[in-house]
DNA sequence: CTTGGAATGTCAACAAGACTGACATAAAAT
DNA sequence: ATTTTATGTCAGTCTTGTTGACATTCCAAG
């Protein structure tokens, strides 16, 4: 019987063996490692998590946004968010605001304070990820960003395509 | 005065914006989610969690390793390690055994229960990455694989350089 | 050979950050 | 007026990191 499936052209003849996925696997593993390595130096010595960094980072891309989006984006209870925001707001990195339409709501927004933490932390990353791109090109880069949203959910991929062309 | 850096000629005229950066970075934390949800379900099921997954995958592939290898792969510290092999042991999904050189060291290795189980988390994993590799095509794998590779700290490249031409 | 240090692994206690459940408040929607 | 939604809080649990203390084993220098 021969293979006559795939629309896509990419999707034909594509025997990807053990082998390499577990290659993938564990690369995905070391480099995630790499990925975080940085920022958390710097989380360590202000006394912060990787959970007030996530915070943070959508708080600075989504100036304004509810605590509701923030917990749908981090996939996480509103408890443990919640911890981590009393401590941002309690040191004045984050700011709270009633909302003015629905006044349940509470808009978030990074202080002076919170902008200048979260840049050395995006800047640490930053520097990482541009090394990896020059290193590898800009055909990998491309690739790399290709196989990662393959990789996705389905609700995180709703979410970073919303992200992916919202301007800084 | 002209640019004439760089030997290779990928890392002539890369010109990355904050922006193609911040791309990379979302992606990998939201593809990094989709990487480790199926098996976090099935861990969670049998009452083990992330940590006893990633101890079971490299013990798997290094079988008969001892405590302070899978130490420096993991990264995390001895007392960490120890009390989910302790778990893995005592369940009898891991196996160790006292050096018969030196006898201070424990030589780890995988039940025919923790091969069973490592067997259910690692197909799930492959699935997804099975399935995003068909999706991205032949060269996106490719520089998936370079750019995870240049982002790894020293470290961990080289444990990965070294179990990646590892027959399993 | 003995002894002291290094390597290895275990036990105990603690902290961060996830989780669930229960409940309060306020506002919006019906 | 009642129900639903958005948010916050309190209490308690779990996983998985951490440090500190300690036992065992090995090895090498005296």
């Amino acid at each position: 019987m021969v293979d006559t499936s795939g629309a896509q052209g990419n999707e034909t003849l594509l025997f990807l063996t053990d082998e390499q996925l577990r290659k993938g696997i564990e690369a995905m593993f070391f480099a995630y490692r790499g990925f975080t390595a940085d920022p958390d130096r710097i989380l360590d010595e202000k006394g912060y998590g990787r959970a007030h960094h996530r915070a943070m980072h959508f708080i600075k891309r989504t100036p304004g946004t509810t605590v509701n989006n923030l917990l749908s984006i981090l996939g996480v209870t509103k408890q443990s968010l919640n911890r981590v925001l009393r401590t941002l707001i309690d040191d004045r990195l984050v700011r709270s605001e009633v909302g003015t339409r629905d006044k349940r709501e509470r808009h978030l927004t990074l202080t002076e304070t919170g902008l200048e933490l979260e840049r050395a932390l995006s800047d640490a990353q930053r520097v990482r990820m541009r090394t990896a791109f020059r290193q590898a090109g800009p055909e990998a880069v491309a690739g790399f960003r290709q196989v990662l949203e393959a990789m996705m959910d389905g609700d995180m991929r709703r979410h970073y395509a919303r992200l992916k062309d919202t301007e800084v």
